[in-house]
DNA sequence: CTTGGCTATGCAACGAGTTGCATATGAGGA
DNA sequence: TCCTCATATGCAACTCGTTGCATAGCCAAG
């Protein structure tokens, strides 16, 4: 029941409509969790009829209308409920690693190219990251204390900027072991 | 359809039955793809109509029976081709990100045990990789030189060794930010 | 005036993954 | 004897998540 909770989050962030969390959901909440705009309308509404949030449609000119949902008094105490439960730590989920394993059993060289395009788009989300951390934390644009809501998205984003630099690093060390194996005969 | 992919991985590296996969799991290939042994079962009789995997029906003393699956030529042909595929990069999945952010909305003081909780699991992991790091790779009973499956078993290992303190060193940071926060008084 | 693009919402079908339960063998300990 | 533990496999029901498709309004470009 995550997205229940990252939408929570998101909502009580600033209230919005199906469409902008989606888009919210490819970058800022995105950036650690995803889902798609299917997956949240069908959540919204079941997350509506449990009371957990309002809705308002509003007419908009020149687009079509759209229903903005808002956190309501149950939905910040399930939110609240949930902050005091404890969660299993994360389980990996890394299929490239997998390939790069299976990679025995084939010519591992044929990774180097897969390998490559993975880092290009980590090396690509991290300078989104150093962006927007310039932006809104960091830059002289940035407001000056930091409230809390604040401070936790930017230990949140440090996170994402530490990970994509780990990966990055990973990612040079699999391409020069690749790199190294590549004139070796396959494995049996 | 990636649990398949790790079967075949698994299988390839050493044949074995349902139950001793769900245990790779736990380690090993678990370190970056979880599963369940209803998970496993399923896919493996799955598999194995669909001709990916033979079986063989072993009787054993002082413990129920089991069957081996191992793979077989459409098996390796399907790992072939899906290592030649390139894959999306990783989407992120971290609850503990939106509980983070969340706490803005609660207080954040109430995350510091949790936290700490998740730091301990991972500094436990990031020993148990070092351990089997020296065991297998680096240490004085380690094969040298190391096989082309070795070395990528190895350069994955690595992989989740810089996650774990990646992770470790970001935990603090949280920490430390969450200490800072706890005289603030909660956000609206 | 047609096409493509952005906003905006949704259904239907499927596949992936989790949870709870059920079953059975045999070892070792209370 | 009974209980628990490790081995070993599996069903049923459910939730979560993805993919493909459909609809509709309005704008701007060709």
């Amino acid at each position: 029941m995550a997205l229940e909770h990252a939408i929570l989050v998101s909502l009580l962030e600033k209230p919005g409509s199906g469409y902008e969390l989606a888009r919210r959901f490819e970058r800022s909440i995105g950036y650690f969790w995803t889902a798609t705009h299917q997956q949240i309308y069908r959540v919204l509404k079941r997350m509506e009829s449990e009371g957990l949030l309002a809705v308002r449609e509003l007419s908009q000119q020149s687009r079509p209308d759209k229903k903005e949902y808002s956190v309501v008094g149950p939905g910040r105490a399930a939110l609240s409920q949930w902050l005091h439960e404890s969660i299993q730590p994360e389980s990996m989920r890394h299929e490239l690693a997998v390939k790069i394993r299976g990679a025995a059993f084939d010519d591992p060289s044929v990774l180097i190219r897969e390998v490559e395009r993975h880092r290009q788009v980590h090396i690509d989300r991290l300078a989104h990251y150093l962006a927007g951390e310039l932006r809104d934390f960091t830059g002289p644009a940035a407001p000056t204390p930091l409230d809390t809501g604040q401070e936790l998205q930017h230990v949140v984003l440090r996170g994402g900027i530490a990970y994509e630099r780990m990966t990055i690093a990973w990612l040079d060390d699999v391409l020069a072991t690749l790199r190294r194996l590549g004139t070796s005969p396959p494995h049996a």
